[in-house]
This record gives C-alpha cells, sequence and structure tokens, in this order.
DNA sequence: CGGTATCCAAAGGGATACTG
DNA sequence: CAGTATCCCTTTGGATACCG
C-alpha cells in the first residue's frame, strides 16, 4: 500500500460514513473474548454440538460458551438447530453472514501475521 | 463470496496458522475502546497534538487518551514526536504499519455496513 | 446432552484534581 | 501544553454446582 492508495481509502472512509461508524459496530459483535474463537471452530467443522464446540475449544467455561452463541445466533451470525428429542440435540451452523465475517477477517488475519514476525526479529 | 471460496479461505487459514491466532492478536491491538477512534482521527489528520486530538473525539478522558497513545506508540502503529520545548510541543503521526492496520479495515467498514443496514429493516 | 444459576475476581474505563 | 495520580464504578469473564 502507498500513500495514494491510503488517501483514496480514507477519501473513501469519510465520504461513506454513516452515523455511527461501521468498524466500531463490527467489533462490538465479534470483539469479546470467545467469539472469534466459537466462530472459528464452527467454520473449521459446522454442525458441530454444543458439549464438541466445548471441547474443540478447549478452556471456554459453560457460561461463555452459552453467552456466546446465543449473542452470535442475535446478530445473525449463527444458526442453532435443535431436534427437540430427549435426550436433546442441538447443532450450530454459521450463516452466510457470519460466513462472510469470517471471510472479511482475511486481512486482519495478514497484518496480524506480519507484524507478529516483525516483533519476533526485535 | 460463494462456498467454493469461503472453503478456499478456511483451507488457507488453516494452512497458514501459526502458534497464536493472528486474528486475537490483532484484536487485542485494537480490540480497547478508543484505539480506532484514536487512529481514525489521526488517519483524518495526522499530527494532531495531545489537546487536538482530545478534542476531535470529543468524549475521551485524559486517562484513556494517554493510555491509548502509549499502547499504541509501544506496538509501533504511531509515532510521537516532542520538541522539548517549554512549554512542550507534541504531535502524534500514523506509522506505516498503522496505516496498513487502518487500510486493512475496509472490509469490516463493509461488513459493518451491510449488517447495519439489514437490521434497520427488520 | 445441553444447558442454568449463583457468586466472585479481575480488568477496563470514567471522574476529578493536580503538575512541570 | 501535555500530561499524572488517585479513586471508584461498571463490565466482563471464571468457578462451581446443579437441572430437565
Amino acid at each position: 500500500m502507498n500513500q495514494n492508495e491510503f488517501d483514496k481509502k480514507i477519501k473513501y472512509f469519510h465520504e461513506n460514513m454513516p452515523k455511527q461508524c461501521p468498524i466500531l459496530y463490527s467489533m462490538k459483535i465479534i470483539g469479546s473474548k470467545w467469539k472469534i474463537p466459537v466462530m472459528w471452530y464452527l467454520m473449521l467443522n459446522d454442525g458441530q454440538h454444543y458439549n464438541e464446540l466445548k471441547r474443540s475449544i478447549g478452556s471456554i467455561t459453560n457460561t461463555m460458551l452459552t453467552k456466546s452463541l446465543r449473542e452470535l445466533e442475535e446478530d445473525g451470525l449463527l444458526k442453532r438447530i435443535s431436534k427437540g428429542t430427549v435426550p436433546p440435540s442441538v447443532t450450530y451452523h454459521l450463516t452466510d453472514t457470519g460466513k462472510d465475517l469470517i471471510y472479511t477477517m482475511g486481512d486482519l488475519f495478514e497484518w496480524g501475521k506480519k507484524h507478529m514476525k516483525k516483533e519476533q526479529r526485535n
């Protein structure tokens, strides 16, 4: 990225900014501690059950897994599908909106990787 | 984005994942409440002074502005330039790394805008 | 199996006053 | 002008136990 590209991006951001900043809005949705990990493991293996997902993530507690799942569902990033049987059988699935969001993190992934390497060199 | 593109991205993420997740790493750096706003107003008008920046942002306190600036500097996203005069004159400037990061938020900006609109329709 | 409920600890952030 | 220092409140997240 050169200065000219950067200036163009600034101009674009500036001209297209609604009342509330979309970046802050997005970060609020995915900013709490377990949102990315939950979506991540669902991305790697869609349709996991609650306890399956819990084992995938490893260190998450029930409280936080439930809370994260509920909020992600409310924001339309995943769908909860219950069979309504006894014992219960519930699976979680990313929605298209959720997949879009994960896809969107590509650049942040790259930036992080690059920046992490740089820090190690120093 | 279609399913095939999504699958490719997953594969890429998976194959290029270092020990620590670069997304979580990035989000830790810019995740606290005022990081984006600070970088944002610096982006719109680089080289602002401390109090200038404070007025630009509006509702930030001294405590948080100082803390955010120090952390962003430590992470190499901005540079603090002091003239060493009395009274002091200090300006803040985005580094190339910082500009890269802002540039990187473009997709998240789009996603947020799209998602916000969708919510309003319901 | 798929969660709730309750309680507690820690982190994050704000208000206010002050300073070289 | 460019911050510090101190105190306090709120939000977030963890531990543990229990339930239909």
